[in-house]
DNA sequence: AACGTTGGCAACCGCCAACTT
DNA sequence: GAAGTTGGCGGTTGCCAACGT
C-alpha cells in the first residue's frame, strides 16, 4: 500500500543547517537536480528529513535568490498582491521570482504589517480629529515614518552571505542545465510564464487578473506617470489604469517613503492645503 | 558590564491535495 | 476505490543579535 514513509522520525537532526550540510545538499542537487526529496537524505547521509532538505534548498540554497534589501518596488508589489490574494505567499512569491514565499511572509509579518497598522491608526486618528490644522504632511510623517521605524534595508547575516556564495557557485551549473536554464537566463517575466519547479506558481484565475506586466509596472513608471493620478491628469490616469489597477494611497506612500518623495507629493496632492477626505485604502 | 526586552528570521509543525501502489 | 505517502503551503515557534536600561 502506498509508498514507504519519507523518513524515520528517530535520529533526524533539527535546527539550523551547518555550512557542511549545505555543501552536501548542494553537491547532491548539482548531480541529481531538485526533486525526489525522499531520496536526498538517504543518498547523502544527511540526518535531515526530506522536507527539511527541500525547504533548505527552496528557501536558501537555490540559485537566484535575493536576500534582504526589499526595494520599495517589491514592497509595493507585495502590498498590492496581498490585498488581492490574501496570505497566499506562494502565489505572491511567484510574481517575485527572486524572493521566496518564506521571505515574503516574514517581511510582511515583521515590517509591512506594522507599517499598515501604523498608517491605519494614523488615518483613524486623523478622521476622528476635529483639528483642522492637521495636514497630510503630519498625517503621513507621523503615522508612518517616525524615527522608531526599522531601517529600510537590512544587512544580511554572515551566514546568509555564505549561502549566497553557495548559490553563486551553482550558477554555472544552472546555466549548463537545460531543465533549469530558464531560471537564470530568462527575464523575470519569462520565468513566470515558464514557471518550473523553482517557482511554484499556481496562477489560474489570478493570471487572468494580473499579468506580470501589470505588476512590474507598478514599480515602473513611477517617475512620471503615477503622479498623473494624483494631479488629475486624466489622460495619464487613463493610460495607467488601462494597464493597472490604481495604486492605493498607502501603496503610493510606501513607495514614496523610501524614495524620499512624500513631502513633494503631499504638496502636489493637497496643493499645500489639507488633503481630501478620500484618503482611504 | 550585566541584565532584560525587542525584533528579525530560519526552521518546524500540521494540514491537505495530488500521487502511488 | 482504498490506503498510505509525498510535496507544497501557511501559520507559528524559538533562537539570537541588537538595543535599551
Amino acid at each position: 500500500m502506498g509508498r514507504p514513509p519519507c523518513c524515520d522520525k528517530v535520529g533526524i537532526k533539527k535546527g539550523p543547517w551547518t555550512p557542511e550540510e549545505d555543501i552536501i545538499l548542494v553537491s547532491y542537487i548539482q548531480d541529481h537536480g531538485p526533486g525526489n526529496w525522499r531520496s536526498v537524505p538517504i543518498n547523502t547521509g544527511l540526518m535531515r528529513c526530506s522536507k527539511s532538505c527541500r525547504l533548505r534548498w527552496t528557501n536558501y540554497l537555490r540559485p537566484g535568490i535575493k536576500r534582504g534589501n526589499f526595494t520599495p518596488q517589491e514592497e509595493g508589489m507585495i502590498i498590492h498582491l496581498q490585498s488581492l490574494l490574501g496570505n497566499r505567499w506562494a502565489a505572491i512569491a511567484s510574481y517575485l521570482p527572486q524572493r521566496t514565499d518564506n521571505d515574503i511572509k516574514n517581511y510582511w509579518n515583521t515590517h509591512l504589517k506594522k507599517k499598515l497598522k501604523k498608517y491605519q491608526t494614523a488615518v483613524e486618528n486623523y478622521m476622528a480629529s476635529s483639528d483642522s490644522s492637521t495636514n497630510c504632511h503630519d498625517l503621513i510623517t507621523n503615522g508612518g515614518t517616525d524615527s522608531s521605524m526599522p531601517a529600510y534595508f537590512h544587512s544580511s547575516s554572515a551566514y546568509a552571505s555564505s549561502t549566497e556564495n553557495i548559490s553563486r557557485l551553482l550558477e554555472g551549473w544552472m546555466r549548463s542545465s537545460p531543465k533549469l536554464n530558464t531560471a537564470t537566463t530568462t527575464t523575470p517575466e519569462q520565468n513566470l510564464i515558464n514557471s518550473n519547479s523553482y517557482a511554484p506558481a499556481s496562477h489560474g484565475v489570478l493570471e487572468s487578473m494580473l499579468s506580470f506586466d501589470n505588476l512590474s509596472s507598478i514599480a515602473w513608471e513611477k517617475s512620471s506617470a503615477e503622479s498623473a493620478i494624483f494631479n488629475g491628469d486624466s489622460e495619464g490616469k487613463e493610460r495607467i489604469e488601462s494597464h493597472n489597477p490604481p495604486l492605493s494611497m498607502l501603496e503610493k506612500w510606501l513607495l514614496d517613503e523610501a524614495a524620499g518623495q512624500v513631502e513633494e507629493d503631499i504638496m502636489e496632492i493637497s496643493g499645500g492645503d489639507r488633503c481630501s477626505d478620500s484618503v482611504i485604502f
